[in-house]
DNA sequence: TAAAAATACTCCATAGGTATTTTAT
DNA sequence: ATAAAATACCTATGGAGTATTTTTA
């Protein structure tokens, strides 16, 4: 399993067709089929009931939908998180998301940016 | 990006030893060298400072392993759990890890089965 | 000089594309 | 009849392997 089956799986649950999926991704609407059935076949559940005019979730889907986006809203976190480390942004880190998302994920991150770069000792509290 | 230069990150992060991290993960040494370039390439950032005799994390790298490690027990979680609703296991969900751990990642994962699989009404309480 | 990482190159696995078929409305 | 997903097949990008060079302790 590689990021790119889940980019393309949110794309699909996103649009809930795989077309117009495919078009947004700009990737051919079979390879994106291909991609999503070898997801599920690795994943050992299925994701979508489709018929070639309907495509919805399984509940397992949606469970697994919100899980990723998750995942993915927490990868560019980190990324964008190491990016300010390293330019050697102190302090005032915030999250460009609400607070509790924040608390579910960025809670290490905003730890780490405080106590390791606050040198004028700036309190680390709540984002704003 | 994709979980394959995540994966080898961790990988090298742990061993601090290129080789021996390819030994590992049953790649050639060259291939783990250039996975890990690119990687740093696309974020932007260092995460090693090498030479052919030391291998250290960045700063940045320490902070960028913390995210991964949990990003990727992120991912686990939501494909057992996933694998699970599946089955059609319906309560009693219970997160292989401490409950920190459960807290930061499992929170909306035990809602879900709690909330759509509880035909008894079994109460969702916190993990024991 | 001995180890470990980086480079150079080659090969091949597989992601992606095109063409076509199947299916459901 | 039409629109969309699946299947078949082909192409080509890039991941991985082998051989070699570079580096530093």
């Amino acid at each position: 399993m590689e990021l790119r089956h889940l980019r393309y799986f949110l794309a699909v649950a996103d649009a809930l067709n795989f077309s117009r999926a495919a078009e947004r991704l700009r990737v051919a609407q079979p390879a994106l089929s291909r991609q999503i059935h070898d997801l599920e076949e690795q994943l050992g559940f299925r994701l979508f009931e489709r018929s070639t005019a309907k495509v919805q979730l399984t509940e397992t889907g949606r469970f697994f939908q919100q899980q990723v986006a998750k995942l993915l809203m927490q990868l560019d976190i980190a990324v964008t998180g190491g990016q300010r480390i390293a330019k050697g942004t102190t302090s005032n880190f915030r999250i460009g998301t609400d607070w509790n998302m924040a608390r579910l994920f960025a809670t290490d991150a905003a730890r780490e940016l405080h106590q390791g770069h606050s040198a004028n000792g700036a309190p680390a509290g709540q984002p704003d």
